[in-house]
DNA sequence: GCCATGGCTAGTA
DNA sequence: GCCATGGCTAGTA
């Protein structure tokens, strides 16, 4: 597994229940600003597997990316359950629920 | 190497 | 338009 996948996934996996991050977010942290799909083909191809709460990644409007409407669905009943607002529009306000990982916490 | 993939995104019109 | 991957293919050695 190359190191920007392994990134990637870590940040994933450390996104708290109840906060959720964006795809462009996630790709700065994993060091490549502009690699927002490469975190959707992670998403895609790595979320099983790893068990990854693929549910709290969003688009940069707060939106739920996901076309298919079942996984939508999902999704939002999922962010629902932890506590997270989805609007009607399948909408979910980032100044309340993104979360910022803290900068490189010490041992 | 090349090419397709992919639940994007900043920034014009 | 951007860009990291994986798979496949020409074309050398």
């Amino acid at each position: 597994m190359q190191p920007f996948t392994e990134e990637v996934i870590a940040i994933i996996r450390a996104i708290p229940a109840g906060k959720v991050m964006t795809y462009g977010q996630i790709a700065e942290l994993a060091g490549s600003r502009r690699a927002a799909r490469q975190v959707v083909r992670v998403l895609h191809a790595m979320s099983r597997s790893h068990g990854l709460p693929w549910h709290r990644v969003l688009n940069a409007h707060g939106k739920i990316g996901e076309r298919d409407g079942e996984s939508m669905m999902r999704q939002i009943e999922h962010l629902e359950a932890e506590g997270v607002k989805v609007s009607a529009r399948g909408e979910i306000d980032l100044a309340v629920y993104q979360y910022w990982p803290p900068p490189e916490s010490p041992i």
